[in-house]
RNA sequence: GCCGAAGUGGCGGAAUAGGCAGACGCGCACGACUCAAAAUCGUGUUCCCUACGGGAAUGAGGGUUCGAUUCCCUCCUUCGGCACCA
């Protein structure tokens, strides 16, 4: 025996060194093994690595070190998402280059990341803030704006103060409409800025075919886009003028009594009489003084004003007043709406308060609505009533044209030529402009003759100057105040033009890393395609749920784009996703630096070594909800480690003198623990993968006081429990599958045993014995016994007589090998 | 309000093609070893009672079933997404 106890940080460091000097963990095409590409989110080179890391990380490690055993040729690449605002934060704050922090940090957290004993193979290590990186991020962009993807609109746009950049819809959160990135309050600013036009992928972006993900990210991602099915429908004003409105509802078309626009509505203006053009002015000015959060306060009393004009209901040529209110928003649909109190909660409230019409039009069975005492509008299904020649179609509760009624109008509608079937999306186009300095430049310029035009390729990249002395925020990006680096030339004309200075959102750097990792410094197009043919797509992809309509959302987009263009295959950059939950602070709060609760992966792997760390990490919680973190849990791995430690090292006196039956259990339990293993590994549930193993090292110990060891079961089980606790703790296990069981290097690299059934299948069973549901005996039968063999056995139970009182029970349920009820 | 996920000992959590609830670990208690402590090893540990026996219990209440943590209905709580979206 070489080591007497176990020492993680000497064992550590001589495999990591070994592993990385042999490039044990090259991923490099194979084409006679089959492909697994486990991706994991890319961190943000913050500074320093924290448990969260380790917990996003190492368990999906464990998962493609088992997927490699079991003979595929895996690739998991580790990157940086290296542009970003906290570069800039230090930089104002130190006085620093944005470029110099990070890369300080990435070379800091690399080392930490060696640590782990990741499978990482750090020659596909890609850097988005590299101009070999960004360079690609740039091309991706000119891609987009050619195939008329990527457009420039001024509108009003999400502004972060603290941040000091417009941001995208995603990127503004919940009610309070906050920063997602700094939790500030946003306001609206009316910019131009450059949108990609992810919107023409909405109804794509809902099919989530032939792709494995969670259920609540489809239904987040679904949510999110928002689509609405129903009408468009054209009303006239008086003089004529086309009002077009999109309703969900178009079979309560008979009850529009009025219409109501946003104050930003282009016809306001137009309609309003001379009467009411002050009170309609005023209205405006107020409104467009409000932010969004007051104007959009759902609980906010409604406001509105008459405009004095009517509009010409296409299906009924009633004459309906036309009013102006904030609750109806420019943004969706066409900013106008036809209003049907009656069967419209907002429109009811509003017109009870503006003492305006009520006509129900759908009539539920059994009651009859009166549009004068109604109290609350009624949503519900019904017949059609009040309308015309369509009295009496059922309205079901069905959305779209799936409702009869719904059809029916609609097939009116287009029959007159007022209307048509429709779909409306909440979901908006991305908006990529930052008005930040670190990020990658939107290559594109501005010449006064020749408007915008993409900066050619073969002066790719547009590359971010390094003289920069003033990061101070100023709302507009340190770019267009740097004497020269704006100044360039047309590439129409030849003559003066200016560079955009905004850079992109980073989210676009993230959308496309999974392809950088492919060929990373390949410089002849964003990657390689032999290697995209043989890695794409990505098979399992983890990271935290945070990012369900963000990057998720963004890189479902980028890739269809991408796809339409030409340049890659497949309509989803991801088969299999998988989130981790998060790791909380003791107390329950999220960890923070700030809160000084963060817990400190370095001195966790200083004290107890990776292997530990890695294990608790797995073993804590489940690994797709995560827990609070609890310091003392972990002497429980630190523990199993060493005895594992100790089982494999230590000599044992009564070696060799064990029963059979000793050596058939000690092969089942192993047999056994290799099955539930292998199923928990593939579905990602680490926690008990290392219950299981706990458990099959107290059996170990057992059969050891038992003499099994130097049997031949006993050399399996060894040889098959480092096997399984490799993925775990791959150091412990290279040392004593080496050095202790002298097997040859190196254990990661041999195939995941095979599972003996018969070997785990148990011969002997104590099936419980319930009377009307309560257990009243065990008894012990071969676990092949048939029903009747076991009725025989239950009744020769004494216990069990005594219960019976010596009567028949009325029935008897034996499940064989399960168990036996009696009902009396 | 709508959509989704989840509620099991002091704690993290096991067990779902309906079949012994509480695996494994933390914590705690007792014991062994030790001059002592740490480490280690062993035993116990859901709750209640009239305690060698019995009863209750998987958020609450109901249902289906011989049998429900698991399936169905209603409700409560927590977390996440959406929300004046027409």
């Amino acid at each position: 025996m070489k080591d007497l106890s176990y020492n993680s940080k000497v064992i550590e460091q001589k495999w990591q060194a070994k592993w990385e000097a042999d490039k044990l963990y090259r991923a490099v095409i194979d084409h006679s093994k089959p492909k697994h590409y486990a991706l994991t989110m890319l961190p943000y080179p913050s500074g320093d690595l924290h448990i969260g890391h380790w917990f996003s990380m190492t368990p999906p490690d464990a998962r493609a070190r088992f997927k490699r055993m079991q003979g595929y040729n895996v690739m998991f690449p580790m990157g940086f998402d290296a542009f970003g605002l906290p570069a800039e934060g230090a930089a104002i704050k130190n006085n620093i280059h944005p470029k110099k922090w990070t890369y300080a940090n990435i070379e800091r957290m690399r080392a930490q990341m060696r640590t782990m004993g990741a499978m990482f193979d750090w020659e596909r290590e890609a850097v988005s803030c590299d101009p070999e990186y960004y360079k690609w991020t740039e091309w991706f962009f000119i891609q987009l704006y050619k195939h008329g993807l990527a457009y420039r609109k001024k509108q009003a746009v999400d502004w972060c103060p603290s941040c000091n950049t417009t941001l995208a819809r995603e990127q503004v959160k919940g009610d309070d409409r906050l920063c997602d990135r700094c939790g500030t309050p946003v306001i609206k600013k009316e910019l131009e800025q450059w949108f990609f036009k992810a919107t023409k992928y909405a109804d794509e972006l809902l099919r989530f075919d032939g792709i494995d993900w969670p259920e609540f990210i489809k239904v987040s991602q679904t949510n999110w886009i928002g689509r609405s099915e129903g009408a468009s429908v054209t009303f006239k004003t008086e003089a004529g003028d086309p009002i077009e409105i999109f309703t969900t509802r178009p079979d309560t078309l008979w009850g529009a009594t009025f219409m109501v626009m946003s104050p930003e509505h282009p016809l306001v203006e137009k309609i309003t009489t001379a009467e009411h053009a002050q009170a309609v002015s005023e209205y405006k000015a107020q409104a467009a003084k409000q932010t969004d959060i007051q104007r959009e306060a759902k609980d906010k009393e409604k406001t509105g004003v008459f405009t004095g004009g009517y509009a010409i209901n296409p299906v009924n040529d009633e004459r309906i007043p036309i009013w102006v209110a904030d609750y109806v928003l420019m943004t969706y649909g066409t900013g106008a709406i036809m209003a049907v109190p009656a069967h419209d909660e907002r429109d009811f409230e509003f017109a009870r308060k503006f003492g305006l019409k009520v006509i129900p039009v759908i009539q539920p069975e059994g009651t009859e609505l009166n549009g004068d005492t109604m109290t609350e509008a009624y949503p519900g299904e019904g017949l059609m009533i009040n309308s015309g020649p369509f009295n009496g179609t059922p309205a079901t509760s069905d959305k779209g044209v799936k409702n009869p009624a719904i059809k029916a109008v609609i097939e009116h509608l287009e029959q007159k030529g007022v209307g048509k079937m429709d779909v409306n999306y909440r979901y908006r186009d991305w908006l990529i402009s930052r008005q930040r300095f670190w990020g990658a430049p939107i290559p594109m310029v501005y010449c006064e003759t020749h408007g915008w035009n993409p900066v050619p390729d073969d002066q790719l990249p547009v590359v971010l100057p390094d003289d920069i002395d003033e990061w101070k925020p100023t709302g507009e990006s340190p770019l267009k105040f740097h004497p020269t680096w704006k100044d360039t030339t047309c590439p129409i004309c030849g003559g003066y033009a200016m560079r955009e200075t905004d850079t992109m959102d980073t989210f676009m750097c993230s959308s496309w890393y999974h392809m950088r990792y492919l060929s990373p410094h390949y410089d002849k197009a964003p990657f390689d395609d032999a290697e995209y043919n043989y890695w794409m797509p990505v098979d399992t992809y983890t990271g935290g749920s945070e990012h369900a309509n963000m990057h998720l959302l963004y890189f479902r987009f980028f890739h269809k784009a991408l796809r339409d263009m030409g340049i890659t295959e497949g309509n989803e950059p991801v088969m299999q996703l998988r989130n981790q939950g998060m790791v909380l602070a003791e107390d329950n709060s999220k960890m923070s630096k700030s809160k000084g609760n963060v817990v400190a992966p370095d001195v966790l792997v200083q004290k107890y070594g990776a292997d530990t760390v890695r294990a608790y990490l797995m073993f804590f919680a489940r690994w797709q909800q995560g827990a609070p973190w609890d310091s003392n849990g972990i002497e429980g791995t630190a523990r199993w480690m060493r005895r594992v430690w100790t089982l494999f090292t230590d000599a044992s006196d009564s070696a060799g003198t064990a029963s059979d039956e000793t050596k058939k259990d000690l092969r089942r339990k192993v047999h056994q623990t290799l099955k539930r293993v292998t199923r928990d590994f593939e579905n990602f549930e680490f926690n008990t993968v290392i219950s299981s193993l706990m458990e099959l090292m107290n059996e170990m110990y057992k059969a050891r006081e038992a003499g099994a060891v130097g049997t031949n079961e006993w050399k399996e089980a060894q040889e098959i429990y480092l096997k399984m606790m490799a993925p775990v703790a791959p150091h412990i296990s290279e040392e004593l599958w080496t050095e202790h069981l002298g097997k040859p290097y190196s254990i990661h690299q041999q195939l995941w045993p095979a599972i003996d059934e018969a070997a785990a299948k148990e011969d002997v069973v104590e099936i419980p014995v319930q009377i009307n549901g309560k257990v009243r005996d065990r008894v012990t039968v071969a676990a092949e016994a048939s029903e009747d063999e076991i009725k025989s056995a239950v009744m020769a139970s004494e216990v069990i007589q005594k219960y019976l009182e010596g009567k028949e029970p009325k029935k008897v349920i034996v499940v064989k090998g399960k168990l036996v009820s009696l009902v009396v």
